[in-house]
DNA sequence: TATTGTTATACTCTATAACTATA
DNA sequence: TATAGTTATAGAGTATAACAATA
């Protein structure tokens, strides 16, 4: 068996070296982690700050500095007037996808030395990943 | 092959599940980090800022609020009055451990769910991850 | 002069408490 | 009354610029 504490810690290293991929040094994890979060579907304040496990003032104020950089846009959800509905604009997609391509080309080039042994490997460790992700 | 994005992605997210484990909620991942680093070997606070990757100034207000906590002590260079030394205490290292174990219970109750093929695909993966972890 | 550490100041992210509008 | 969003205010971490002490 490996050592437990140094796969936990090498986990943690590998993400590490993985963020620090950026496609815009003055985005924060805050900031793309919102903005990640609404790419595939619009969502509420609320709904992002119990996601990203922040408190609804700290994310009001994520989505305030989003906004004014043109990154997301708010508008009244038609079916409740208390709520808000929060979506990407198209330079917020343009961020996105240049934030993905630049971690990709990264991760790419690290799965592509790789043995047909060790791909393996991650393939069958992707479904317990995805189970401990959600946790 | 497993879907590159996905496993980049829950890597991410893994990795921030393992750190949300915390001996003490009040310790940041910024305090934590040299509390770490300190364990094995005392260092100068500019060796720290660099290692850390933030600035001396930024270096220096962790440790003054470290230093008040009695998690570290800073003592002079008896080869060069211009540097200091920084050590951990005792009161640092019982929360170094406290922390440790924490996290090594969580993810050792995840470990203990995985089927035998599931354990062999991360004793695969530990040479890859520690390479990775280096670049 | 160069190096090491520190202080001064400001900006971002986070939180708790309180307020507004709507259901 | 309860819910969704926001505003007010404060604490922690980070940065750049400037300063002090020593080599």
């Amino acid at each position: 068996m490996a050592d437990e504490d140094e796969l936990r810690i090498l986990l943690q290293r590998v993400a590490r070296r993985i963020r620090s991929n950026r496609a815009d040094g003055t985005m924060s994890d805050a900031k793309l982690g919102v903005l990640f979060r609404v790419e595939h579907e619009a969502a509420s304040p609320g709904s992002l700050a119990e996601r990203e496990r922040v408190t609804p003032p700290s994310m009001n104020r994520t989505l305030n500095t989003l906004e004014q950089a043109g990154l997301v846009k708010r508008a009244p959800d038609p079916d409740d007037a208390r709520k808000v509905v929060v979506s990407i604009t198209a330079a917020g997609r343009e961020l996105i996808a240049e934030t993905r391509r630049l971690r990709t080309a990264w991760f790419s080039h690290r799965l592509a030395e790789l043995t047909a042994e060790e791909r393996a490997a991650f393939d069958t460790l992707v479904p317990v990943l995805r189970r401990w992700a959600e946790l």
